[in-house]
DNA sequence: ACCTCCGCAGGTAAGCAGCTGCCGCTGCT
């Protein structure tokens, strides 16, 4: 069994952590975690990589040292240093840096004093009065920890987007009304729209912070108020989710904005950038020793290291930064971008409405066409069209087209992929419809190869036109299928082939960084909301924004094009 | 431990808030 990247970093992340415990050079720790998160963002197999005879010091941030103990761990499995700091740092005590508020100082003294080794004794311990003894553990501190050791499991996964709407409108609606705040803002990974939400980061501008803060503390969701300062809080909500409010001067509420809604990785490129040209930059401004130059809005902060504006959802240090200095930014999609919908069900299949009632709302979001892909036969879950069901919708649909006036609707299906890569229905009633979108919903554990050649097997079909949800992951629920996705993508360019990015919030697939990696091949994208109900043809905004994070523009997509070109990019 | 236009030398992102307890730890982007 080779070993995979998550288990070599896991090792690494490990020893980081107990050498931190131990008070071992900081930056000797730093390097291992660096080493662990490198290989932890790897597309290829470390190991694979060792087999291939690749250098491993290519790697940014390992060198030979590690070079070397990765590929002894590759290749014999083992892990001495990591083995012979166990023998003096209990390896449970790993565990005990999870629970916030707990660092590798505090975890320390809590082993050497009290012998805590894991979060039991850390509980007895504290109930019994001995954890608030000892040196820089103070009342909140304890407190902190043992609301950390009650909600442990609970808050591990991030939210997804969708489902943090409607906490963030109440609570902007609620911190707008308070008496002294000029402006708020969700910053974060909200603001920039990924797929999952860890925390809210509310920016305020405004005067009198302790009097904002002591009522933002009355939210009548919050259950437990984790800090409150004079200019920042942290509460938790019942949902669970952590919430951050911090209050800057309305001159800094910019500075404070770009800082909050990150990512990390971002400001981090951003501040070497400001550094370089003697500029002290943080969350209250951009600064020339003393003197404040920018802090109002983000596009000054950016103009002062010379960038123009960069989208939120593009601030992930994904060479965003290399193309804003270049001038060479995407011009994002938007929803008025978009033209139509390929993707969508009706209650002949597993939909909730009917064909006409989807074609008329379709017509009411001002689309030109909307295509109908209900299920074909195979698929369980729902009563599949056959041949003759089929057919008889075909019909229905000309109908309907005679009647319509603003929109047309496109004949099409979302038809299985079977395991030997053909479709559940002939090719003679197949092509009679003007597009397919096809999908797998069945053999998802298929090794790697046998799934990669499946699908490109059936993109071999000259009636292929769509890879639906082309990656059948299911956000924090279900996993991709293992297939290998370049692969697929150069697969499809070749063959004329278009993928889709599902615009289901728990679909989001492609994802981001797929979405970015198809543009660099070439492939065309079809952004569909594959709505089951007429309200849901409005997840379309969730796969904009996705699409956004994935650099798409206007021309990347094909639905932001009239019907007559939408033919030709469909035409193989 | 890694990286640096060299590397024997020196920096490693940066700065702030809150808590604790008057320096340092932790968390945050």
């Amino acid at each position: 069994m080779t070993i995979h990247n998550s288990e070599i970093a896991a090792a690494f992340y490990k020893l980081a952590n107990l050498l931190g415990i131990e008070g071992a050079n900081p930056f000797r720790v730093r390097a291992y975690r660096n080493a662990a998160r490198i290989i932890e963002g790897l597309t290829k197999s470390v190991a694979e990589l060792i087999t291939q005879g690749e250098n491993l010091t290519d790697l940014p941030g390992i060198g030979n040292d590690l070079a070397k103990k990765i590929t002894v761990l590759v290749e014999t499995g083992k892990f001495p240093l990591l083995k012979e700091t166990e023998t003096r740092i209990p390896p449970v005590l790993n565990e005990l840096l999870k629970i916030e508020g707990l660092g590798p100082a505090r975890v320390k003294l809590l082993y050497k004093k009290l012998k805590i080794k894991n979060i039991n004794d850390l509980k007895t311990a504290i109930e019994k009065g001995r954890v608030r003894k000892l040196a820089r553990f103070g009342e909140k501190i304890e407190k902190k920890i043992l609301q950390g050791i009650l909600h442990r499991e609970q808050y591990v996964t991030r939210a997804k987007l969708v489902d943090t709407i409607s906490t963030v409108t109440a609570l902007t609606h609620y911190i707008k009304n308070i008496k002294g705040v000029e402006k708020v803002e969700c910053a974060g990974s909200f603001r920039r729209h990924k797929e999952t939400v860890g925390d809210l980061d509310m920016v305020v501008a405004g005067s009198l912070g302790k009097k904002i803060i002591d009522h933002f503390i009355q939210f009548e969701e919050i259950s437990e108020v984790i800090s409150h300062g004079s200019t920042r809080s942290t509460v938790r909500l019942r949902s669970g989710m952590q919430v951050d409010l911090r209050v800057v001067p309305k001159k800094s509420y910019g500075a404070a904005l770009l800082y909050f809604t990150g990512s990390k990785d971002h400001n981090i490129a951003l501040r070497k950038i400001a550094v370089r040209k003697k500029l002290k930059m943080n969350e209250y401004g951009m600064f020339k020793y003393k003197k404040q130059l920018a802090g109002n809005t983000e596009e000054e902060m950016y103009r002062q290291i010379g960038l123009p504006y960069i989208e939120p959802e593009l601030r992930e240090n994904r060479g965003e930064i290399e193309a804003a200095q270049q001038d060479k930014l995407p011009k994002l999609i938007t929803l008025n971008d978009m033209r139509g919908d390929l993707h969508c069900h009706t209650t002949a299949t597993d939909g909730a409405a009917q064909l006409e009632t989807m074609a008329k709302i379709a017509e009411e979001y001002g689309y030109e066409y909307l295509a109908i892909t209900d299920h074909s036969k195979h698929l369980t879950i729902a009563h599949g069209l056959n041949k003759k069901t089929l057919w008889q919708q075909i019909k229905q649909i000309d109908k309907l087209n005679h009647q319509l006036k603003k929109i047309i609707i496109l004949k099409s299906i979302e038809v299985d992929i079977l395991e030997n890569g053909s479709f559940d229905l002939p090719p003679d009633i197949l092509k009679e419809l003007d597009l397919r979108i096809c999908s797998i919903h069945s053999n998802f554990h298929l090794s790697s190869e046998e799934q990669t050649n499946r699908i490109k097997r059936a993109m071999d079909n000259p009636l292929f036109n769509i890879l639906a949800h082309p990656t059948g992951r299911l956000i924090n629920r279900r996993e991709p299928y293992t297939f290998n996705i370049e692969q697929v993508m150069h697969a499809a360019k070749e063959r004329g082939c278009i993928l889709e990015l599902n615009a289901q919030p728990d679909r989001l697939d492609l994802n981001d960084l797929y979405c970015k990696a198809a543009k660099e091949i070439g492939v065309k994208i079809a952004i569909s909301s594959d709505a089951h109900s007429t309200n849901q043809f409005a997840y379309m905004h969730y796969g904009i924004f996705q699409a956004r994070r994935g650099w798409l523009t206007k021309n990347d997509v094909i639905n932001t094009q009239p019907l007559s070109n939408l033919k030709k990019l469909l035409k193989r």
